[in-house]
DNA sequence: AGCACGCCGACT
DNA sequence: GTCGGCGTGCTC
């Protein structure tokens, strides 16, 4: 507006007090990859402060939204559109939540909307009423069904009756659903045996886990420290009452971390502050909630697998400041806890806090920045830290404290390498060396328990012809199929599809086709050739994927019933069973040959995981390390449980290759159907990418593109570009270039601080 | 993400 | 002549 114009409208209408009041502006974050908020006109009644869903017009057509900020609007927002509706009383985010989702939209590259889509769950923003689940139980008494039982054992047609009596024998009162699982039968058997009066079906107010019960704090025992604990407590502490700071309290297994976390949890209540803490997923057990609401009350559990009811629960308790403690994998940062004081992230190192879809987060940043904004005192607690928390130690910006010695006395177990190179192998398969099955012997005669270790899962990796060379290749994914022999098939780990093994090469028609390479499923096999008394287990994502699998593994394992365990990754955490004398690592390079920057830091922290599983009780435990490759740093850290000296060295390479924690990087990858398509659009991005004003002064550099090292994924060709930069900051700025630029067939995915390049 | 607008091929 | 293909760009 020029000074003409302007001193005319001055003279015609004053510019205070017009007639009418003009309505309030909302600035919306849109259920839209729109990378802007959008204004929108709200009258000064209506009761929408930041936080509150609000239902806008968008184009032709009306979508949901997030009210970010509001302020009083003047003549020029006249023509702005007004939002429809808010769709809460109440606002579903604070405002340290709210912050912390537009932080995120923009530090990993997704529009406003996207990042506060990522801090709400689905099920709370649909504003869940309660959920009834129908539940069985018992009328019957025990001798009634076992005199049943009895009566009808052979008879086929009670069959799917029986089966269900015995279920419910075990389990009492449980959802019907379970059962029927359980139980391997259809819903029709279940009128019968109410008509039989011998069962009811009740619906019931959906479980809880114990969410009202108010637990006897009082009463907990709390165990006396050891004086490095109290030294962890008093640090962290001190923390607390001078505005927050960042610790890494890097403790070996059985240190006592849990109880280091629980002493800062209730001084922080004390003071009235609240507390959010993060464990992996794997880690999420009844064990570890109970732990928590003996010490501290009311605690908020939240995971995915919740009913829509009680997530919303919880959610408005935290927000009404009713219940102050969250607990829950990496989503939990986002619980709205009020005026947090303490950030846990057990298990810092754990690739699971890396969000794996967009917004691609990383837990230990955000949570960084959380304990930041609210003066929050954040903890990461690992027995082998992650070299970005080794990284934050050395630059200043966290404190080491350190548990070195285990908090019950127990001696850390013997562990020792086989250089498969040297050794002839043994067993169907040739998996096991002479010392491991050595060890196993001795282990089994003693009646002692075993678990063997092999990051793979299913029975063999590749599947050839020995004849002319034909592989089992997925149709989809530039990746072999493994053979799982339980399911009888060839199957994709990457996109899921499944084929049935070929009985004759479908290339030359040969007979004889070749399975190799080792699966977690063969070990089980081979160690059940070589000791055909022994009761073999295996724990995998496969065996695992019933539900209560993993309780009833446990408690085998617990009781003695299994001698041997074989297993993938999941066995790596957490496991603790003191007759567990021996861990056999089948084969210790499989994560180590992997093409990523990141395969020695975790072929190290696995190794070190399986370590610990040994040797829990008061009966000396040992490890053996089966290898090619003995010499690899990786292994010999691990052999020696030196954490330090693995951290120096590997920092040492990434350094001179300039990988992070050195220098920052992300990734842009291209994908889509046509792989023409795709190298045109991905070398178009990189250039526009090379033209912008950082890259050219030499503050970040343009790597690729070039084809992924899983170059096809799904049916879609992926390529990528590599984005480095020594400053943080200067990612930031390619931001905005580096998620832009994608069409219709080609897909732009952003991803800022990868754990892996694949 | 939707959805409209817009500019080139085979149809009544 | 127009119905419709989906490429491009905008949504307060």
């Amino acid at each position: 507006m020029n000074a003409t114009e302007s001193g005319l409208f001055d003279d015609v209408v004053p510019d205070a007090a017009p007639d009418v009041d003009p309505d309030d502006v909302v600035e919306v974050a849109v259920a839209a990859p729109i990378p802007t908020t959008l204004s929108y006109r709200a009258p000064r009644d209506l009761p929408c402060v930041p936080g509150t869903r609000v239902r806008v017009p968008l184009g032709s057509r009306e979508v949901e939204g997030f009210v970010v900020s509001r302020r009083p609007g003047g003549a020029e927002d006249a023509a702005l559109r007004a939002i429809v509706a808010p769709l809460d009383r109440k606002p579903l985010l604070t405002p340290a939540v709210l912050e912390l989702g537009l932080w995120i939209a923009e530090r990993y590259g997704a529009a406003p909307g996207e990042g506060l889509r990522a801090v709400v769950p689905a099920p709370v923003r649909r504003g869940a009423t309660g959920r009834v689940v129908k539940h069985a139980t018992l009328l019957a008494s025990k001798d009634e069904v076992s005199a049943y039982l009895l009566e009808n054992a052979d008879r086929a047609a009670t069959r799917a009756r029986c089966a269900l009596l015995k279920t419910l024998l075990q389990k009492g009162d449980a959802p019907l659903s379970d059962v029927l699982k359980d139980a391997g039968v259809g819903p029709s058997v279940v009128k019968t045996l109410a008509k039989a009066g011998l069962i009811s079906i009740r619906s019931v107010a959906e479980d809880d886990d114990g969410f009202d019960a108010t637990p006897n704090v009082a009463a907990a025992p709390r165990p006396i420290l050891t004086d490095e604990q109290r030294a962890a407590v008093e640090t962290t502490t001190a923390a607390l009452d001078t505005g927050g700071g960042a610790f890494v309290l890097h403790g070996v297994t059985g240190s006592g971390k849990t109880e280091v976390y629980l002493r800062l949890a209730e001084e922080a209540l004390a003071r009235g502050r609240g507390v959010v803490m993060l464990v992996p997923e794997i880690a999420l057990t009844p064990q570890t909630v109970e732990r928590l609401r003996a010490r501290l009350g009311n605690v908020a559990v939240l995971h995915s697998n919740q009913s829509d009811s009680a997530r919303a629960r919880r959610f408005e308790a935290l927000a009404e400041g009713r219940v102050r403690v969250a607990l829950g994998p990496r989503s939990a940062l986002f619980a709205p806890v009020r005026d947090c004081g303490v950030v846990v992230v057990d298990e810092e190192h754990e690739s699971t806090f890396k969000q794996q879809n967009a917004p691609r987060y990383h837990a230990r940043d955000v949570a960084l920045r959380r304990a930041k904004t609210e003066g929050a005192v954040v903890v990461f607690g690992s027995a082998t830290p992650s070299l970005e928390a080794e990284a934050m130690v050395e630059r200043g910006e966290a404190k080491r404290v350190r548990l070195t010695s285990r908090a019950g006395g127990a001696a850390m177990p013997e562990v020792r390498v086989v250089d498969m190179r040297r050794e002839k192998p043994t067993g169907p398969g040739g998996l096991l060396s002479t010392p491991l099955y050595h060890a196993l012997r001795e282990t089994l005669a003693r009646k002692e328990q075993a678990l063997l270790f092999l990051n793979r899962l299913g029975f063999s990796t590749q599947t050839l012809c020995k004849r002319c060379g034909w592989r089992a290749r997925c149709d989809l994914c530039d990746v072999d199929l493994t053979f799982h022999r339980g399911g009888a098939k060839l199957l994709c780990h990457y996109c899921g599809a499944d084929r049935p093994p070929p009985e004759k090469c479908p290339d030359c028609g040969a007979g004889d086709v070749k399975y190799r390479g080792a699966g977690a499923e063969k070990v089980a096999e081979a160690v059940a050739a070589l000791f055909p008394r022994a009761r073999v287990a295996r724990m995998d994502g496969e065996t695992l994927a019933a539900r209560g699998a993993a309780e009833r593994i446990y408690a085998a394992l617990k009781n003695g019933e299994i001698d041997v365990l074989v297993g993938t990754q999941v066995v790596a955490k957490g496991l603790d069973v003191p007759r567990i004398t021996l861990t056999g690592v089948v084969n210790a390079d499989t994560s180590l040959l992997l093409p990523d920057f990141r395969s020695a830091e975790r072929t190290f922290q696995l190794l070190c995981q399986v370590a610990g599983r040994s040797g829990r009780g008061a009966l000396p435990g040992r490890v053996l390390i089966q290898t090619y490759e003995p010499d690899h740093y990786a292994i010999r850290c691990a052999l020696a449980q030196d954490h330090d000296r693995f951290a120096e060295e590997e920092l040492r390479h990434r350094r001179v290759a300039g990988y992070p924690p050195y220098g920052r990087m992300a990734r842009v990858v291209y994908e889509g159907i046509d792989d023409v398509d795709v190298e045109r659009t991905s070398r178009a991005h990189a250039e526009v990418l090379s033209q912008t004003d950082v890259v050219r002064r030499g503050a970040a550099r343009v790597q690729g593109p070039a084809p992924c090292p899983i170059a096809r994924l799904s049916g879609k060709w992926r390529r990528h570009v590599v984005l480095r930069a020594e400053k943080d900051e200067a990612i930031s700025e390619l931001v905005p270039v580096a998620t832009r630029g994608g069409n219709s067939r080609v897909k732009i995915l952003f991803d800022r601080d990868p754990t892996a390049l694949l």
